[in-house]
DNA sequence: GTCTATAACTGGATAGAC
DNA sequence: GTCTATCCAGTTATAGAC
């Protein structure tokens, strides 16, 4: 863990490190190649560049993900049979990500952060990270959750499914440093888990909307601007 | 809207199309100024810097919904008095969000994924992006939730509330392009408010978690990485 | 495989003329 | 208020020595 290591090695850890601390647009292939004590040219050699070197990072942490949320939600299947309850398939789901980000939580919060960063969001355009929605998961488990809901309609449980993915993303994105709480108010994972699976599966559940009273129309918005001038940037050196 | 306008207004303009569209850390100062057809040095007079700009922008779309959603939660307590109705309060809350990302859907998409970004996001560490959940809408809301849901636990309440809250933010920074249809399978910003409110209030309402049946360890994470090696990188220029 | 050196640019910031 | 000119630190990328 600590060793001295191989240059690739010492360049993905390097560079997971300064992403997940200096933001993925601010951290320079040199900075990197300095932490690791390599070379600049050393990235290209072993990645291709810059970006490369990102998406390795990256997949690195999601890939086994994947695996290990089709092994549990496999585990589900045997055990209840189908159909299996929902509160059964989220938590086998959302386990293998509260679990990681735990882990993370202890001795890498930022590299949690940067997780959910990379993989709820769009992020900013231009970077090629993984898309979590193209992953092999939904079309293993939204005929699962259909199955156990029949009455949800196809199209808003995709829609309701968005949402619980984007939650676990926001929990990673906004991971507490270690010694505060944890992500959902404990430090325990199969407490997260309860608690995660509780709201979800509520919403999931849910019976289809209903109109509600009528609002007032929206005022106009957006414009209140007139008085920003020549404030001093923060000191730089 | 097409006029000449000032200089600060330009580059406002300008930055915002090009902070949406590049990314946040990947536009330039430079970049800003030429497409408002200003100068380097007037982004330092009229802002500071960079980052000051950048907070410009954003403050400019998220400061007005605040103000409206707290009209809208007013409306609600008057027309159906305490405790309000879940459904209510959310739709109250949500609404202005969904008025804003259907307007920003129009004509800049863009510009609404990059402040889902910006706000949901713990976002690349270093920017000076407001934190939503400092504004003075939780304490208008917290109260009333707890009014209406006096079965869920204060803290149990907080987290959940921030689970919704990371819900919208994810609709904006996954904003579908025009054309498309819109976040949640709709165009109608009611029936969006409708199928959200369904979702979170059945989330906020659920009742406790309870103890599902335990799941096998979890084995070694992370680790398959050993062919990655002299890719070219994408041609440039 | 790993390094130094360097090419070829772009970044934010500011001083000072107009 | 707005511009030009300039500073200089930092960027990716590559050629070529070891």
């Amino acid at each position: 863990m600590s060793e001295v290591a191989d240059t690739p090695a010492r360049l993905i850890a390097a560079a997971e490190r300064l992403f997940a601390e200096g933001g993925e647009g601010g951290t320079s292939l040199r900075a990197i190649a300095r932490a690791a004590r390599a070379n600049a040219a050393a990235v290209h050699y072993h990645f291709g560049g810059r970006d490369e070197l990102l998406s390795a990072v990256v997949d690195r942490h999601i890939g086994p993900l994947t695996g290990r949320r089709l092994q549990l939600l496999d585990e589900a299947v045997a055990r209840h049979g189908e159909p299996v309850p929902v509160t059964a398939l989220l938590a086998a789901v959302l386990r293998p990500d509260l679990e990681l980000l735990a882990r993370l939580r202890r001795h890498k919060v930022e590299v949690a952060r940067f997780l959910g960063r990379a993989t709820t969001l769009a992020v900013p355009p231009g970077l090629p990270y993984p898309d979590r929605h193209s992953e092999p998961l939904p079309g293993r488990l939204v005929p699962l959750l259909r199955a156990s809901l029949p009455d949800v309609g196809a199209a808003e449980l995709r829609h309701r499914l968005r949402l619980v993915l984007a939650c676990v993303g926001v929990l990673f994105a906004n991971a507490p440093d270690p010694g505060e709480p944890g992500p959902l108010g404990t430090d325990d994972v199969d407490e997260q888990v309860q608690r995660l699976v509780a709201f979800c599966a509520a919403g999931l559940s849910a019976p289809a909307a209903q109109a509600p009273p009528p609002v007032a129309q929206a005022p106009s918005v957006a414009q209140p601007e007139r008085d920003r001038r020549k404030r001093r940037r923060k000191a730089l050196t």
